[in-house]
DNA sequence: CAGGATGTCTAGCGTTGCTATGATGTCGCC
DNA sequence: GGCGACATCATAGCAACGCTAGACATCCTG
């Protein structure tokens, strides 16, 4: 392969980068339904027809998106986990931390976990990434308990809950510490949180009644 | 007035209500993407811009089509609710309910939750259905607890996080029985749902550790 | 019965994602 | 060095989208 061919392959591979950068730009700014092929293109200074030399399609440009908001997100997650020693506070900070997330990247978290997909989650496919922000949040438990990988599920989910109605304006952007606290709280199956710890559970039942 | 304008509002009315239906089993069918102007005109058999005399437009139409279902969960809910007199089983009964309806109408609870809307959530405005859908939640914790608003906020959330992962097929579908039990067991802060009462919580932490 | 208002459709605008075709430029070979 | 083969890229266009202006028909009113 002559050198010629070589450089022809590394400007292509900054192209392909570019061409996700500006996506994701653009979406940040503006939301998805601003990102369209002729703008993209504009963007990027190229045709229309180049951005299908690298994708298929719009979509696999979101999920190309997609898929470096994942290897942040872990990354994030795994920083905040390892700077919290103590398991309890480590949970919520991990969930803390997923929630700054979305509210920093509502575009990037909209790509990622609310847009149609075909990224296979829970998948031998899975992009390692997205498997190892998973992990975060079964790290966050015991080893020992043989049902983690199920707590972290439904904490992920209840997170994801919280931050996909917030984002949609379905529930108020306030309050959002106290969400957090009750969550964890209720999750950890024990006070945690620093709104627990300042007792704002006392006196009040948190059993079901009719 | 007239009693051929009193016609006319009468056939008036019955057209603005078959657009919902129509825009609503086409939705069902084949998901909203497949829902356009043109198809759901051809359906209800008449030319586009007959819709926009009814509707601002087709966000308009989705609007209604939500608050119809906001109405048929709200209706859901309280029957399931009322039906289930013990207290914990209540909240376990509404949770499973609420998921139940999610997962049958797919694309009614896409417009209803997921999808871009103006509709107010906890506000002035906020359409009675809705409001009433919410307040099954709140009932099923006790009157004197006092964050009881809170404590349906969250379930409502983490229900809804379970279910638009789910139907995005970010989690599988299957187990979705552990993870309502798991979740209306930490939320309640007691057991309350079969597989609890099944004992599937012995013998497993389920404090977080490092 | 004429006139005006009401209601509906045809046709079209601008935009979308995507692609077929053709021009331009570069590479390897004789 | 010149030339055919190849890769690269832009112009132009397609079908479908949400939405709307204007023409046409229909019906009620004076």
């Amino acid at each position: 392969m002559s050198a010629i061919t070589e450089r022809r392959e590394r400007e292509r591979a900054q192209r392909h980068q570019l061409i996700i950068t500006a996506a994701r730009e653009l979406a940040e700014a503006e939301g998805w339904e601003a990102v369209t092929t002729r703008r993209l293109a504009e963007r990027v200074e190229y045709s229309q027809p180049v951005l299908y030399s690298h994708f298929s399609g719009k979509d696999a440009i979101m999920r190309a998106v997609a898929i470096e908001g994942f290897g942040e997100l872990a990354a994030r997650l795994r920083r905040v986990r390892l700077a919290t020693p103590e398991p309890p506070q480590a949970l919520h900070a991990v969930c803390r931390a997923y929630l700054e997330f979305a509210t920093e990247r509502p575009a990037l978290y909209q790509a990622m976990f609310i847009l149609p997909t075909d990224v296979k989650f829970a998948h031998a496919e899975t992009p390692p990434p997205l498997r190892a922000a998973f992990d975060e949040f079964v790290s966050c438990f015991r080893s020992d308990n043989q049902r983690r990988e199920l707590f972290a599920e439904v904490t992920w989910s209840a997170l994801h809950g919280i931050a996909a109605l917030t984002e949609s304006g379905r529930i108020p952007p306030n309050g959002q510490t106290e969400r957090l606290d009750f969550l964890v709280t209720q999750i950890a199956g024990t006070p945690s949180g620093p709104a627990a710890l300042r007792g704002q559970l006392k006196g009040q039942g948190s059993e079901p009644s009719h």
